[in-house]
DNA sequence: TGTACATCAGTGAACGCGCGTTCACTGATGTAC
DNA sequence: TGTACATCAGTGAACGCGCGTTCACTGATGTAC
């Protein structure tokens, strides 16, 4: 966002501003489906034609919304990685994952709107392919660090170990020709060092989390594991496991 | 259901299955948030008030149409896990997680309104509990059928292959108490024989599953892994990997 | 520094819609004797 | 088997709401000379 020059521009970015407070506000209250101009403006103390000054339509409006809530996350994980040393991948691991469910915690609305059930009649433009890469980003990086620096536990070494086991069970990577070719492409993108199994270990990584923050925020933990912090931190600790992160010498 | 003994009675459970019908086509047309009573009842030929014989409101609507998208899920899983011999276990794992993204890719809007984003303004009453449960048996009776059996890989012996690994990573299981009884509780209920390490780990390949299927219906992976049938396959192979269930003899 | 003109924010009325729920009612179906 | 009464489905009007978007407009702010 470029410096206000005039009067008017600050009060226009003030304002733009002040509607995207309102829309998430509302969000949080009755869910995206049910966004109303109208209520804004109402809020506003102004006339539910003056939003269009501001946001061409309500669709508009949802797509900033959603940017904001991708670039607003990938802010959070990023810092949330950057506060540790570089070299303690696993560390920073768990600390990108532990940043997103703080997030979709403290945001639940907009996580929801990123990641849950897409929203009724609004179909996402292209606009918003870039911060929610960004996101992608935020953990692709440290796995990407950490096989650059060569402290990736390759999975062909935890094969040569496993070698005598009596039942034959073996790692064999990634056998699909097609999903090798889909997670080049992706790789070159998010994580050039990475090699294709781990790349889509940590794409389910992924999906795991963004599982299980789903089953936590819609409740579906409750009566099981609630509070589901030591379930949350374990299965973290696992999937570092699987994509070998080692644990750090000390 | 009972067997309807009059004409009455028949016409009502006509009646109650047709509002349904018609309430899941408008589901998939415009989301959970927008169903509309209304709007069924002037496809139905009706006054919109003669619905209020049939369901006392909106929310009780949406109840049933939650209760029966549990019930169909869980029937087409054990459906597609019944197909197979009891005892090849992984083969059973794979097709119950394979059966569920099929019915997701089917029927979207009756997997986002179970396991996407709340409906704003609607609380799940305690009859859903039930249903939803049903689910989670499918999957854990297949790793209660192979712990009862003697057939899971025990992380117990894997860690003991790995004893002489320069690095000593050693697998320990589930370290957290509070984790440990939470796991104890759901087991009772679930499965018996399953340890409660292998439990979390089902847990995990649960949310992980419902992640995958959210991102893959949401259009997260369009442009990246699309079809997405190898990227599944692959991570539900990966999951029975890491849950213990071999490659059967033959 | 002052004036003329262009830009833009916000108004208010209107268009054409939609909704859930309640209530007193009619008329058909079912039940008990 | 026939009649009297109770049950229940569906009607239609009403209550009190809501919405997104367009359009011609007024009046304030900004710009160029």
């Amino acid at each position: 966002m470029e410096r206000p020059r005039t009067a008017r521009e600050r009060a226009r970015q003030e304002l733009t501003r002040e509607i995207k407070e309102l829309a998430l506000r509302q969000l949080a209250e009755s869910g995206a489906a049910d966004l109303s101009l109208r209520a804004i403006a109402r809020e506003l103390g102004m006339v539910s034609s003056a939003l269009y000054r501001y946001f061409r339509s309500r669709d508009e409006l949802l797509t900033a919304l959603i940017v904001d809530a991708y670039d607003d996350l990938a802010d959070a994980l990023v810092e949330a990685d950057e506060a540790l040393p570089p070299d303690r991948h696993r560390e920073r691991w768990v600390a990108t994952c532990t940043a997103t469910r703080t997030w979709a915690r403290r945001e639940p609305h907009r996580f929801h709107l990123v990641y849950g059930s897409p929203v009724p009649g609004y179909r996402a433009p292209a606009d918003t392919v870039a911060p929610a890469e960004r996101v992608m980003r935020a953990f692709a990086r440290i796995l990407d660090d950490a096989a650059a620096a060569g402290a990736l536990e390759s999975r062909e070494r935890r094969k040569k170990e496993q070698r005598d086991d009596p039942d034959g069970r073996v790692d064999d990577g990634v056998p699909d020709a097609g999903l090798q070719a889909q997670l080049r492409t992706v790789g070159a993108v998010l994580a050039g060092h990475v090699p294709a199994a781990v790349l889509a270990d940590l794409v389910a990584g992924f999906a795991e989390l963004v599982g299980i923050v789903n089953l936590e925020l819609a409740g579906h933990f409750v009566g099981g594991f609630e509070p589901a912090d030591a379930l949350f931190r374990h299965v973290v600790e696992r999937r570092a496991d699987t994509l070998g992160l080692p644990v750090a010498a000390s």
